[in-house]
DNA sequence: ATGGTGGTCCAACCA
């Protein structure tokens, strides 16, 4: 099983890269971030031509999320269980035996502002919900634009960001929090080139100067953790004429 | 030290 998330900000503009990209990768299950429409405004349509299915959980200008596969989607969640959220940025369901839960986590803002709050609480919502899916599944991916860079092996100038929204201390903390529920970040279990990213800010030409963080994670329950083979972040998209500020991550898997 | 770009939607917010 090949999956991937990528956070498209506004599927809208990027619905012809995303139909690219699914025909050249010919991933199992694509989740996506930002895609910025309303739930009816989702074009399944777009994605059944290439034969996927998809269940989309949308919201007007912010946020929204999708996901895409080639097989059936059942069990479908679109909210945390005892938090309240008028954003949507949760969509779990079940594929081929696996769980799926596709997580646009809040940016923040900056450190010690009202939205820097609201992630943290998200985060600890999440945490606890997480502990209950684990329970339930033995096969669980937790994958999605995460909004924290796990370590400076993941931030291009980690003396520049030092301990600024996305980095700090808290945000890896409530990160840690999520691993220690027995999820691993299937990307570090493989040798991979050094300066490797997932985002580069579309400002003061970012990925030009390859000044990017890697903040688009997957992370995997032990049974599926053991059984993956590869993982990598494929930077093709974001050289795309018009691209998205992200660019997919990447996770394969023997089953 | 500040602002840079881009999406949504047309003023201002979010990232």
């Amino acid at each position: 099983m090949k999956i991937a998330t990528w956070n498209v900000n506004s599927l809208n503009v990027r619905l012809q890269h995303v139909r690219e990209w699914l025909r050249a990768a010919e991933p199992d299950v694509l989740v996506l971030q930002e895609i910025k429409q309303v739930t009816d405004a989702f074009d399944a349509e777009a994605f059944g031509e290439l034969g996927y299915q998809s269940v989309a959980n949308g919201q007007k200008t912010y946020n929204g999320v999708a996901t895409i596969a080639r097989t059936a989607l059942s069990d479908t969640m679109c909210d945390i269980p005892g938090f309240d959220d008028p954003q949507r940025r949760v969509l779990a369901t079940t594929v081929a035996g696996v769980r799926v839960i596709n997580l646009y986590v809040p940016n923040g803002q900056s450190v010690g502002s009202e939205k820097y709050q609201y992630k943290l609480d998200w985060l600890e919502a999440v945490h606890d919900w997480l502990a209950a899916e684990l329970k339930a599944h033995d096969k669980l991916l937790v994958l999605g634009d995460f909004n924290i860079a796990p370590d400076d092996r993941d931030v291009y100038d980690p003396e520049k960001w030092g301990e600024g929204i996305l980095c700090s201390p808290a945000e890896r903390e409530s990160l840690q929090a999520l691993l220690s529920l027995g999820l691993a970040d299937v990307f570090r279990k493989f040798e991979q080139p050094a300066d490797t990213f997932s985002w580069w800010d579309y400002r003061a030409a970012g990925f030009r100067r390859n000044a990017g963080l890697r903040i688009d994670l997957i992370l995997a329950s032990e049974t599926l953790a053991e059984i993956c083979s590869a993982s990598y972040i494929d930077r093709e998209p974001r050289a795309w004429e018009r691209p998205s500020d992200h660019t997919p991550a990447i996770a394969e898997f023997r089953m």
